[in-house]
DNA sequence: AGCGGAACCTGTCGGC
DNA sequence: TGCCGACAGGTTCCGC
């Protein structure tokens, strides 16, 4: 579920919460989670005693950097969850890890649907196979012209060009839903018909609302909490996204909802050309 | 190479 | 109330 603007605010909290804390025992209840590589049998060994050095994000992907050299790569997948408890927690259901550390605080991952993963490995090899994923949207390498050159001769619809993470890190089904509303093109149009002030349009809206999104702590559709529990206030400002049979805020015609690559999509089809 | 569709797994919700 | 199918914010894999 959890796409940049939910993986960034956990980041944040986590970077905040644990940089610098030292992890003095871990728990692993399952290691076969599903993106990715699994969890490696040795876990426990090689992460008790590390300290937490930083914590990034390179697109949904969230990277702790320990003291060993190591990075354990987190993915959320659809239902992943990764918060912040202290030593008393209880284990629940779909907990799969819990990390504890010397201050009394501990850091859970829990995943009802196990699409998540978290692997760990050393740093250079983490940061390898992450090498595939496009630009991130909030850099400068992510313009209009960096972005047409990626999506050129792509036949598939621009709503699946936005989803692939090698085209652009981080964006996910409600984000692209939203972007392109706010662009005003059609999410059936083939990403290379894409002109240059079409580009030059959603690009900037992309930043914008992925921004946007970040400020208000994210979206919570269903599942989504942030590594303090928290829900997302984000999805108050959606204006498509699950609006199935609701007016357009612009024009007032129905938003409808097809499916693409065997993912929901909603649009206007009178604004969205 | 690029694309469509199925698969992964569990929970929830709507319809009958 | 209960059962059944469809669908969920993601990614990968397989076949064409």
């Amino acid at each position: 579920m959890p796409e940049l603007p939910e993986v960034e605010t956990v980041c944040s909290y986590i970077c905040k919460t644990f940089k610098g804390e030292e992890i003095v025992r871990a728990e692993v209840f399952r290691f076969d989670l599903r993106i990715g590589t699994s969890v490696p049998q040795d876990f426990i060994k090689r992460v008790t005693g590390t300290k937490i050095t930083d914590v990034c994000r390179r697109g949904k992907y969230i990277l702790v950097h320990l003291s060993s050299e190591e990075i354990m790569t987190v993915h959320l997948g659809m239902t992943g969850r990764f918060i912040a408890h202290d030593h008393s927690y209880k284990r629940a259901k779909h907990d799969h890890i819990i990390l504890y550390f010397k201050g009394g605080k501990c850091l859970v991952f829990s995943d009802a649907r196990r699409f998540g993963m978290v692997d760990l490995a050393p740093a250079k090899i983490a940061l390898e196979r992450l090498a595939f994923m496009g630009a991130e949207p909030l850099s400068d390498d992510f313009n209009p012209a960096s972005f047409l050159q990626k999506i050129k001769g792509r036949k598939v619809p621009i709503k699946q060009a936005l989803l692939n993470q090698e085209i652009v890190a981080g964006l996910g089904n409600i984000y692209v839903c939203e972007a392109l509303f706010e662009a005003g093109i059609s999410p059936l149009r083939a990403a290379e018909k894409i002109t240059l002030q079409e580009a030059e349009k959603l690009v900037p809206i992309i930043k914008n609302i992925l921004q946007k999104s970040i400020a208000a702590g994210g979206t919570t559709f269903r599942d989504y909490r942030s590594a303090e529990g928290k829900k997302g206030a984000f999805v108050n400002s959606l204006l498509v996204y699950g609006k199935e049979g609701e007016k357009c805020v612009n024009c007032g015609h129905k938003i409808v909802k097809i499916m693409q690559g065997g993912r929901g999509t909603f649009f206007c089809e009178k604004c969205q050309r």
